[in-house]
DNA sequence: ACGCCGTGATACTCCACAGGTATCAGGGGA
DNA sequence: TCCCCTGATACCTGTGGAGTATCACGGCGT
């Protein structure tokens, strides 16, 4: 009962992604022959059907849809090992820490002062990141630790310290009729004529139908905005990238925003263990 | 950048858990140069030092540390992949819950027949396994949930739902000068002379100092707290396995234990979801 | 109806590299 | 001093991963 090797498992994930030999075979680098060899090796050595044959195209079995979300994860681990290590070892004693791009902001701002401040600790570079991308960064080993965002963030199978609570507010332009009142609800800003909230892709890349603008990063997010053609309900202390000409209202029936930090379960590092710690006494002081 | 082969993290393992070439080759079965060469080419391909060879032995670099530490998580999660896709295929739709032997006696009883009742879900083999086993049967696939508690397993890096919490009692034979006594505390149950309580392992193998009994297995505490040789603390729950010479006391300022039932995060499979679900309203009921 | 394209599978060839055996180099301990 | 035990080197061998060429087959165009 010998293990898979990441080879096979890197050569699966590409098929069951594409479900194309052949241009699995361009994204690897190989010929397709010896992909299509690889493939019916590896099912071989499982005594399972991973893929479907009917000419035209591919499908997944069952077992290999189970194969492709574990082996992803897999691989994830894998190269978190190698990245981890290599950090480790060039003695550049940093830590990275992801996070979305203007999201607590002023929260960040202080954490980062702390930790300066602190002797003895580890340099902290910031990597700024999309909507989402944070999880997979952790994954895999390019970033140790996290700031993330409640119930936005997909934190399952992370360690997270709760760092700050705070309410949303909807970003309008100064001159809308809603931009005059104190306090909005979510009924008030859904299906804001002129004003529709942005589409974002899902997890296949596909949009879900609606009147908004697709959207796909926070910069055309931010263009958008400031171009009067999209309405945003975000944390308030995004409010760090404020548009001059718009304003912010509380929404007060819009749920809670918890940012917290996050890290690799059984990290055993004692550098990330530190920084979580002067995280979690920032928000208690 | 390619990635680490499973092969190369393997025999790092070997190597920096053996710390001695010529042993770590026994274990992997092969010979000790192709080891060597292969544990300096990782090094080479990391660009980072694993190993510190002073004659006499090997020691591991702080790189070498968390390489040993990402690996072990990295070889898991290859090794989870094969076994859940080889049960995925072999259509036993089958689930394995892990518990430690003895213990959530009467809620895994329920649980089983809540199961049994409810059509259409997955059959249920039960796992029984010695203390601490759990998380790394679940890492590697072996068990697809597991009755855990808290605060004795490290939950961390799974999902979990509480299922129970309890006090724990004190287990003394029945002519013991304290077991009349109808509640007890910490203080009283530790040394009291002729009854130590019993030493587990650490994680290296080795035990602690003290005066009690050196104990692996529970069969091993089992047979001793029958013999009169030890005493016991333990969740209440757990006195389905009684000696019937034995009275259980509660032990008034013990910590109480959450039984929670654990799985791993992102699971995707609704078999464990839907198991989860019921053990969670099993214990709301 | 026929032939063409595009699919994945086969047949073979080749060489890179994992693994084996034999041996070296050096440091401690008897 | 010698010997043993460590890990490293040198060199050889065979497996198997990867390449090229080709096949088998179904859909679809004309």
């Amino acid at each position: 009962m010998d293990d898979l090797e990441t080879r096979e498992l890197r050569y699966f994930v590409a098929v069951a992604e594409e479900l194309h030999f052949g241009r699995a075979a361009v994204r690897l680098g190989i010929a397709q022959p010896p992909l299509s060899r690889a493939i019916s090796q590896l099912e071989r050595r499982l005594g399972v059907q991973l893929l479907e044959r009917d000419r035209r195209g591919v499908a997944l079995t069952d077992a290999g849809g189970v194969l492709l979300d574990e082996a992803r994860g897999a691989l994830d681990a894998v190269r978190a090992a190698a990245r981890r290590t290599r950090r480790a070892g060039h003695s550049k004693r940093s830590l990275v820490l992801a996070t979305k791009a203007g999201a607590s902001h002023e929260l960040l701002q202080r954490l980062l002062d702390a930790l300066a401040r602190e002797p003895g600790s580890a340099p902290v570079d910031v990597l700024l990141c999309e909507v989402g991308e944070q999880a997979g960064l952790l994954r895999d080993g390019r970033a140790d630790v996290a700031l993330m965002h409640r119930p936005f963030d997909d934190l399952a199978g992370f360690d997270t310290e709760d760092l700050h609570v705070e309410g949303q507010v909807a970003i309008l332009p100064a001159r809308h009729p809603l931009a005059s009142r104190d306090q909005l609800t979510l009924a008030d800003v859904r299906d804001v004529p002129g004003l529709p909230i942005a589409r974002w892709p899902r997890l296949d890349g596909s949009y879900p139908d609606g009147p908004g603008p697709e959207v796909r990063t926070q910069s055309q997010l931010a263009q958008l905005v400031a171009l009067g053609r999209t309405l945003l309900v975000i944390p308030a202390s995004s409010r760090a990238w404020q548009w001059p000409e718009h304003v912010a209202v509380p929404v007060v029936d819009a749920p809670d925003v918890t940012t917290v930090i996050a890290w690799q379960p059984g990290s055993h590092s004692p550098a990330v263990a530190s920084l979580v710690r002067s995280a979690a006494g920032l928000s208690r002081a």
